[in-house]
DNA sequence: CGCCTAGTTGAAAACGGATTTCAATTTAAA
DNA sequence: TTTAAATTGAAATCCGTTTTCAACTAGGCG
């Protein structure tokens, strides 16, 4: 999904919702697209702090799950105990590669394995809505430099 | 392992780390093998409460962090913001299947899965040490009662 | 046994990220 | 405009986790 395509969902998503458009969103979801994805609030407010001191903690915090809400952003949690959110991909899921030496992420996706989940799912009876697949170990520069 | 076999494993470890057999990490063990997994240490202070007030929930954290230190109990998160802890597979890993109408939590294996994972991080050169597989939806029970 | 020292305990406080409160402000419909 | 409803941001609150600290053991030693 292109840029400005997801600022128009965005828009479209507070009209419908009987919801104000502000200079305030506006500015947080620029910043959200422009900065890349497994940002915390933390880390979004502070680069929106730098450029606009005029933005507070509390805003970015609701406007992070309004773009949840609204389907342009997913949250998620690597177990550092920080949510961190991402712009979704249009259709597809994907699964991360976290490198547990410096932080590094990547995402991939693998068809093969969905399936074999679904497999496994149905044969305890399950209907599966969603799933987190997350592999921790150390990439290429990090195991190297041991 | 067997319920006797981990309490050694634990008194082992005590000794071996200069640290102490008290009866409250006695209590702590034997009611965490009792009571099953995925507790929270909300779950299992309440638990030993019912029995025995004289044991506060401080403790209760900083054992379960100890037997995580020790190898008989692993540290999971579920997205509910609690952590839950589980009694440890001597050898075979496991991943999950949650309910999320019910909470019921059930324990799968697919080395066909693992095998993929492998191929996968290795493909973005990345050496896996963990890593964290869980599947969300409806139960069977809940499924049907919709 | 009783002493002694290091480890342990539990109530309460501190912590840290997420979330809410509320008075002042801004949006946008009438 | 005027006005009602939504939004903002600083500060307060929430809630699970973790630490503090004075009182209390465990267990080694004489």
């Amino acid at each position: 999904m292109g840029k400005s395509n997801t600022k128009s969902k965005f828009k479209d998503f507070l009209l419908t919702q009987g919801l104000k458009s502000t200079n305030q969103r506006e500015l947080i979801l620029e910043e959200f697209l422009r900065a890349g994805s497994h940002l915390s609030t933390e880390d979004l407010y502070l680069r929106l702090r730098m450029k606009n001191p005029r933005i507070g903690y509390a805003t970015v915090h609701r406007t992070l799950k309004l773009f949840a809400e609204c389907g342009i952003a997913e949250q998620r949690h690597f177990g550092d105990g920080q949510a961190r959110y991402e712009a979704s991909a249009q259709d597809e899921h994907h699964d991360h590669l976290i490198c547990i030496s410096c932080g590094k992420i990547v995402e991939f996706e693998d068809s093969r394995i969905e399936e074999l989940q679904m497999e496994v799912a149905g044969e305890h009876g399950f209907s599966i809505e969603r799933h987190r697949l997350e592999l921790y170990g150390y990439c290429s520069s990090c195991s190297t430099s041991i």
